[in-house]
DNA sequence: AATATTAATCGTAATATTGCAATGAAACAA
DNA sequence: TTGTTTCATTGCAATATTACGATTAATATT
């Protein structure tokens, strides 16, 4: 019966949601390391990041799935590798929202 | 012996993992509520977000403490209530962070 | 065909996160 | 002092995340 653990997303609006789901795909320094790598030499293979973030290749190919699920890359199957770039599109998607999120004002008047 | 299930923080950089806690904090629809919240009305007490946001008091005082860890927010007691607010110090500065994570230049030359 | 290479998937272990009921602590009100 | 209000803390249950060894699937190479 019990739902705990779980987020209850239905409390909150779809842009909440939206950013909550874009940050948390951000929380993890490999998948911020992976997507720096792709920024840096705008393409690659799975095997180069597992070099480069010195973690096992199941666990690269995990964060490069949710990365792909959020459509922040796309990967394109080459022979037997496959090679990995950002999503333009959707990068920059994320980063209106984000940008529009930080950038609130904030109110400098006397709080506490 | 094993630490499964733990970030290997020490694989990656001071900025990374800075750019990752930031994320991570944000990753959650409720957090990205209250701050938008306090945004909003730019002084707030808890049981005004236990209304607003709908989850259980402690479930918010628990989304605060973390909020408070990373700095984005403070809190100063009043009476019985307690007054939180945005830090701007901190929060620009996990601003200044992200964005310039953000605005990473997109090679538009063909890859995948 | 047999072998090698590359990356995805499966299975499993460990830790983290989310959520809330119950309780506690501190200040206020009567 | 006795309650009341407000928020923090504790304890626990359920789910999610992280990580990796073993295996699989697909293509290349020999």
């Amino acid at each position: 019966m019990s739902k705990m653990g779980i987020s209850k997303t239905e409390n909150f609006s779809k842009n909440q949601n939206d950013i909550a789901l874009f940050a948390k795909v951000l929380g993890h320094p490999a998948r911020v390391a992976i997507l720096q790598h792709l920024f840096k030499i705008n393409t690659c293979v799975c095997g180069d990041l597992v070099d480069v973030i010195g973690l096992a290749q199941p666990t690269i190919s995990q964060h490069l799935k949710e990365l792909k699920n959020l459509g922040l890359i796309k990967g394109t199957v080459e022979g037997t590798s496959v090679c990995y770039c950002i999503n333009p599109e959707n990068w920059t998607k994320m980063k209106t929202l984000l940008l529009h999120f930080l950038d609130q004002e904030i109110n400098q008047t006397e709080c506490c």
